[in-house]
DNA sequence: CTTATTTTTAGTATTAGGTACTAAATATAA
DNA sequence: TTATATTTAGTACCTAATACTAAAAATAAG
């Protein structure tokens, strides 16, 4: 017989938790034609191993993961793109406001600064998943809301999948940011 | 009546928009009641607008951010995690091989050396959604394939939400690698 | 070899959250 | 008032399950 002789209990189940790691959106259907046994044996094996149903499953994935992507990978960019050569450089704006600052001092946070220099490199790289900034930053002077900063990004050296990028912002002609990305695309 | 008056299709149509682009999450039940419409309607409207059943919304959610998620934080640790103190300090150890060496030279892509140093800082910080590395760092020493690698992390400050973290890559009793992540916490 | 036990399979009813369709009721505009 | 647009009602069907009962097959124990 060509067949492989069917696994043990054991063994399958150890193989179904490897298995649904790796790839959660398998069904039921295409695990038991996987492991040729029935779908039955797949769900009390789920139901033994504590595994939830694919529908679970899936929306356990997106809710983990949709704050975050958003936040960080985020396609939309903080600031409005109003320059881009893919893979070279690229500029956006991004009028500040009070929601952007501290609200006593009305010095806008710098995170947000950064999170208009990180977008702005990752937008400028020629890669779909580019991400996790390395980078040497510096605030060089306090932005207050309703300042209008500019930004402007340069890809400087690609190595591999390591790309460098400079990122200089700008407020009333005054530098206030400088920041140099080393962004990884992680594609294959 | 204390009932607002009923939208016209248009504002509803807008509002739908809105509200999915939001939380993609609502059901089709929960949206009828949202609009005090029959569940028939905000079918029709998902038709008009060309947006998918619940399902189908979740399951992209997830397949987009799936691997990428899992490739930046990655909750699996690059090396294996031998000291955790959630918070304060870490250390993991990363054997290398062939694999991530340039095969001619077998010395190490920067990169995995990397992976390991950021991994390990993500994995020190006590929050779940810890990411986006600002770093500066400094490849001190080639290393070569076969090399045990050791990475210590330590946690120097932690402000808001940003948590400074240094890490340091020793190979053979020497140091190859350091890194300053100040890595930021996005959860609320 | 024959029980006993474990493991697997079969089958049915029920669920959520829909699609796809037909037809009727209600609003709004001409 | 009629024409058109919009909303509701209702039905059959779908997927990927749960929860359950019961029987068949495989494996272990005596």
């Amino acid at each position: 017989m060509k067949k492989k002789s069917k696994l043990s209990k054991s063994e399958r189940q150890n193989k179904f938790l490897e298995l649904i790691k790796e790839d959660p959106f398998l069904t039921d259907e295409a695990l038991c034609k996987l492991f040729n046994v029935s779908i039955q044996t797949i769900r009390l094996d789920r139901l033994e191993l504590g595994i939830p149903e694919l529908r679970e499953r899936i929306k356990g994935v997106a809710e983990k993961n949709y704050d975050k992507v958003r936040s960080i990978v985020g396609t939309e960019i903080v600031g409005e793109l109003v320059d881009l050569t893919l893979g070279k450089s690229g500029i956006s704006i991004l009028e500040t406001t009070n929601d952007l600052a501290f609200s006593k001092t009305k010095i806008v946070r710098g995170h947000h600064i950064f999170s208009q220099a990180e977008s702005l490199a990752m937008a400028v790289i020629d890669a779909d998943v580019a991400l996790t900034g390395v980078s040497n930053i510096k605030y060089l002077h306090p932005v207050n809301s309703g300042d209008k900063l500019i930004a402007k990004a340069e890809v400087v050296r690609v190595r591999e999948n390591k790309h460098f990028v400079h990122v200089k912002i700008n407020a009333n002609q005054i530098q206030v940011f400088r920041g140099k990305f080393i962004l990884v695309s992680l594609e294959k």
